[in-house]
DNA sequence: TATTTTTACTTTCAAAACAAAAGTAATATT
DNA sequence: AATATTACTTTTGTTTTGAAAGTAAAAATA
C-alpha cells in the first residue's frame, strides 16, 4: 500500500507518512522501548486512543514500516516488529531528540538529556549501531 | 507561546510542534526555496489552503522558529525568515530527504535525488554549510 | 486621480480526522 | 467453569482540515 503523495518532493512524502503527531510514537516505543504489543503501545505514556492506535498499526503494516506476527506460546498475542524500512527511520527520530534536546532543553526529562549528549559524542557510530542492534533482533526472530 | 506537550519526551514534543503535514513543508520552502511570503508560500506544489497556511504561519511565529517583518520599500508585503531555531531543524529536513531518496526512491523527482546525492557525499559538511548560509543570510537582514 | 490588481489574510461550511468511552470476541488464566 | 486479558471495533461528540469565497489595505495601472 501507498499513500497518496501530494507531489513527489521527499520530504513532502516523508510527511505524507509520518506527517502527524502519533506514527513515529509508535516507532520510537518499539525502537527505544522494546515494545510491541498493541497493549504495549496502548500504555504510551501519551495516551493514544486505541481507534487511533489500531489505525496507524494497520498503516504501518501496510506500507511495510513495521511487520505483524504471532508468538508460538501464545495465540492470542499479536506482536508488531520493525522491518528495515522501519529501522531505516532511527536518523530522523535521532534528529528529533537532539533538536529537541537543544531547543526546548528546560522541558525534556533527564533519561532523554543523558541519551542526546550520549548521541552527540558520535552521532554516525550511534546510529550504526543502534541500526544493527535493531536489525539483529529482527534477524533472531527469524531463526 | 508553548505548545502543550503531551510529555517530556523529547520526540513527543518535537511532533508537538511539527507533527503535521505543512509546518515542516513551509521550512522546507524557506530553507531551499528561498520563499518567504505569504504568497510564495500558498503557490507551493502542494497546494496549502489559505486559512491552514495562516494558521501554521502564527503559529511558527509564536513559536520564535520563524519571524515576521516588512520590507523598507514596500508597506503591503509581509516577509517571513527562519530564526537561528527554525534554521536548527535542516537536520531533521536533511533526514527525511535521504529516507525518502532510500526507501521511496521512484517516487521522488530527479532534482531532489542529486540533492540527496550529494548530500551522502559528506552529510555533515552538508549540514554545516547550510546552515551557515542560512544564518548569514539572517544576519544579513539585521545590518 | 480613479480604477484595477495584488497581498495577506479571515470567514464560512461541509467533510474528514480525532478522542474518549464502551463494547466484543477469542484466548488465556485461575 | 468463571474471570480476566488481549486486540481490537464501534459509537458519539469534538476538533481539524480543505475548498471556496470574501475583505481591507496598499500598490500598480489607466
Amino acid at each position: 500500500m501507498e499513500p497518496t503523495f501530494r507531489s513527489s518532493c521527499p520530504i513532502s512524502s516523508a510527511l505524507d507518512i509520518m506527517g502527524d503527531k502519533w506514527t513515529l510514537l509508535i516507532i520510537r516505543d518499539m525502537m527505544f522501548g522494546g515494545k510491541s504489543t498493541f497493549k504495549d503501545f496502548s500504555n504510551a505514556q501519551e495516551k493514544i486512543a486505541t481507534g487511533i492506535l489500531a489505525s496507524r498499526l494497520k498503516r504501518l503494516v501496510e506500507l511495510s514500516l513495521i511487520s505483524k506476527g504471532t508468538i508460538p506460546e501464545n495465540k492470542k498475542t499479536v506482536v508488531y516488529s520493525l522491518t528495515e524500512k522501519g529501522i531505516d527511520l532511527l536518523p530522523i527520530v535521532v534528529e528529533l531528540i537532539l533538536w529537541s534536546d537543544k531547543q526546548l532543553r528546560d522541558h525534556v526529562n533527564q533519561p532523554m538529556r543523558e541519551l542526546a549528549k550520549n548521541i552527540r559524542k558520535d552521532k554516525p557510530k550511534f546510529i550504526e549501531r543502534y541500526t544493527r542492534k535493531l536489525l539483529s533482533e529482527i534477524s533472531e526472530r527469524h531463526k
